[in-house]
DNA sequence: CTCTGGCATGTTGTATACAAAATGCAACAG
DNA sequence: CTGTTGCATTTTGTATACAACATGCCAGAG
């Protein structure tokens, strides 16, 4: 599967400093709505200006940076709707990548899956929220190797992150947490017999209920004024 | 629906120059693989090679360039492979688009697209491939738009134009044309009803069929090192 | 003759300088 | 007091200069 053995990462200073940026603008250290002023920024990640501008231009063509003419850069802000939309897409994409699970999944691959949905149910138990989030991204991330289309897999997490830019793990209450994790154990059942339009309809419902619960989150911050 | 009633379109360079190689590498005037060297491009579009660096960004975030470090950027040359994964990603999009436009169409979206349809029957009926290619695009479009999902359709559109890049408009003989024009008609036929699984399906069917001849025509080339 | 090493050349990567546009402020007219 | 106009300042856009790296060729050793 992998290329030359010897790797050596070489980074550009554009994608580095892109990743860096990344990382500020999904944990919210650059908040949406933000304007990048170029000078200080690039003083800040220690760059000159031109390389900082190509890491804006591969930033907006992950869609979360808009550039204005002569105006500037500046951090999404995704509104309520542009949420829902994203979701709709994910759903389809993540369905997608069910349906081709199945044709190509093997039973190690499920032994792998089922490994990890006992880690999730161990940090469910436990009530730990950031092991359970690194699980579940775990679980998503493998079913898409799984279903062995990278463009898929690109368009996928190119939408996720900028999803993740919403910062949407707040308002996840028992209950929705239980079934969340009921759901994956069926995910894995359905794979496991390779009932392709089952797991699509499970993985599209699954996404439906985060999706809800990102608007139910998104329309109290807007009514509550939270910042 | 349009913000202000008098927008100056201004474009920035690199902008422009994305636009203008664009256009290039989907007419095959840069083909697939082929190299590109900053000073040379830059010196041909008449703009320096900083705005051209950021152009080239703005085509790898399209998937239409590829960028090794210290070794420039080249278009992309997808493989059978690449296409085929491409239009399966493109199924799930339509077909999330279908189902979409159902819960949103109107009387007059659906009189709109039955005068596509009957322009479409018409450049089908004159043998007129160039007009039946371009109504084509124009329903696929329209019905992205009816669907209303700013997401769906930028990522659609991004997809496309990469498929595009494969020029695939060769293999459309006879029994195939008949065939895709009649599933049009369905297809119409089924957002008229609201039946949004039905048309799903029948996108997702569309693509696939679009698919086998494309690869069919991959297949060939390769046989036949057609350049 | 073949392979390796080193150099010359070309090409990409980054920084900086200059040009053009936007922004904010202050002075002035109404 | 309000709104407008012009200027100073800041910020972005583009070009260019220089540095780092890659490539191809030639000489020389084996």
């Amino acid at each position: 599967m992998d290329g030359s053995p010897f790797p050596i990462v070489r980074s550009t200073l554009p994608e580095a400093a892109a990743e860096r940026l990344r990382t500020l603008i999904i944990e919210g250290t650059l908040a949406p709505g933000a304007r990048l002023n170029e000078r200080e920024l690039s003083e800040q990640l220690g760059v000159s200006r031109t390389p900082l501008r190509e890491a804006f231009r591969i930033l907006a063509g992950d869609g979360l940076l808009v550039q204005l003419p002569n105006r500037g850069a500046q951090v999404v802000a995704l509104s309520a709707e542009d949420a829902r939309h994203g979701f709709d897409v994910m759903g389809a994409l993540e369905g997608l990548a069910g349906e081709l699970a199945v044709t190509r999944v093997t039973d190690a691959d499920i032994e792998d899956l089922r490994a990890l949905q006992a880690e999730m149910e161990t940090a469910h138990a436990e009530r730990d929220l950031p092991a359970y989030y690194r699980v579940n991204r775990a679980i998503h991330d493998r079913l898409n190797a799984i279903a062995g289309n990278p463009i898929l897999t690109h368009t996928y997490r190119t939408l996720n992150t900028r999803l993740h830019a919403l910062r949407f793990r707040s308002n996840l209450n028992t209950a929705k947490w239980n079934q969340a994790v009921a759901e994956h154990r069926d995910m894995i059942a359905a794979l496991a017999v390779r009932d392709g339009a089952a797991l699509r309809d499970m993985l599209i419902r699954h996404l439906r209920a985060k999706q809800q619960a990102v608007l139910e989150t998104m329309k109290n911050e807007k009514t509550l004024g939270v910042v």
